[in-house]
DNA sequence: CAATCTTTGTGCACGCGTTCACAAAGGCAT
DNA sequence: ATGCCTTTGTGAACGCGTGCACAAAGATTG
């Protein structure tokens, strides 16, 4: 994603790769609870286990950071959730931004899985002024007319976007505008930014999009197994709601 | 994800890559916009800069799913909204139940991106017994002990788990028994299912910590930039709330 | 009908991520 | 101190996904 910054070779050697940076949050949770648990040490076995990966995965993900870890006993669990909380910046204290104070919006700023790791909610911004000075969460709302000064106000570098699809970019460019760096992106749109900008996007509706395609897949191959060679594609399906054939490699008329 | 289905090769050459199927919903968006704009033919080079990717990927994505498309044209917008749709099986009818009526089960309850798209919230299920009979988003909430009762009624086999962390996992096993097969999570918590059963999860507080990690080393970079050569780690930061070197090297002590 | 122009479809090479398998390293018992 | 046992850290092979670059295909124009 975001093609930029290929340039300045990353100080090298401090290079961690993106789907390792991706499993941190996974393994500081596992880790967080071994540690609730006063549990000392952990093996690489165990914990990739509790954080749902293959322990030769972990082990290479960890050689990244360093050589924590003993030959023989494990890793210390304390010691690590400190490194990985190090590496990932949430030593320090981030404050966010959020903007589309709706449904979403407000579930976010209930949500109690930010305050716990840094991040903390600096605003609640929407442009509807009947919300404004209306409490949510505990946090007043703020008009979007006063997004820039808020952020510069609070040094706010991570916004998250819970408007309405047809709102996103012209928040975005605000947001951009007035020095947020990295986005959080819950509505529908392809958001375009300027090089030196990151962008993650959480889509509801793209994910049981994917969910559905695999379980038409899976009903399918269920068919398919009942019925070991059938002939044509119309094979008068009469299962739950199928109006098409499962393996339907009839070109189909052209509609237009 | 889930090793599982490694058996029966699929049919042999309906196997759409992983990495394609997760962006067949954002051409289908920009598809479905293009469609309500009257657009009658569109080549990969617009598709492709609508839904943000490159031009060269999406003619390989579409490759996979059979030759639309006219060289020296492009492709028929109509034509490829129902061919997409198809193939993620949109369109037939996918019942869904939301377990877990807090604040992001009521966001989702209210989130018009579901219905639009083929999928339908056959019933909103909590544990707590005060909600149950009230209405979220005009679909009356059930208690769980009806959970299995309604899946079977309804021929539900995609659930949503919206609970605390502690519950997803119990929750989980009763989806699974009751027959669902694909299940969206959205709580913090690695979900073990048996084979044949695909998970994926939505994790809030994961998205903002990778925000987190890059936007740390874009404050380190920036930081390098002004300081050309730094000598030692500790070079007295008097950022706003930095309390740590942004290329801490040294072992730090084992706080054990 | 022939030439030209546009755009698709894809062979190929490259790079990243995953997994295997094993040597090195440390603890522990004798 | 020595040998054994456990577990890490990593070199190497493999597979998937991406992007380039171009030939094939069809539309369009004269």
């Amino acid at each position: 994603m975001a093609t930029g910054r290929n340039h300045r070779p990353a100080t090298r050697s401090r290079g961690i790769p993106e789907a390792t940076v991706a499993r941190l949050p996974l393994y500081l949770r596992a880790l967080t609870a071994l540690s609730e648990r006063s549990v000392p040490t952990v093996s690489s076995e165990e914990l990739a286990s509790a954080a749902g990966v293959n322990s030769a995965k972990l082990r290479k993900d960890f050689s990244y950071l360093g050589s924590y870890g003993t030959r023989g006993v494990g890793y210390d669990v304390e010691y690590l959730v400190y490194q990985i909380s190090r590496e990932l910046g949430l030593t320090q204290d981030w404050p966010v931004v959020i903007v589309g104070i709706g449904n979403l919006g407000a579930a976010l700023a209930n949500y109690g899985g930010f305050a716990s790791r840094g991040f903390r909610v600096a605003a609640l911004i929407d442009a509807d002024p009947a919300l404004s000075g209306r409490q949510v969460a505990g946090i007043e709302v703020r008009h979007v007319d006063e997004l820039e000064s808020i952020i510069d106000t609070n040094g706010v570098s991570i916004g998250v976007i819970t408007t309405p699809g047809g709102a996103a970019q012209q928040v975005c460019d605000r947001l951009v505008a007035a020095g947020i760096t990295s986005i959080l992106n819950f509505a529908p749109t392809v958001l375009s930014v300027p090089d030196g900008v990151d962008v993650r996007k959480v889509d509801l509706s793209i994910e049981l999009q994917i969910l559905a395609f695999h379980e038409q897949r899976k009903a399918a191959e269920a068919l398919a197994q009942d019925v070991p060679e059938p002939l044509a594609a119309e094979a008068a399906p009469s299962g739950p709601g199928r109006d098409q054939g499962p393996d339907g490699d009839i070109p189909a008329v052209m509609p237009a």
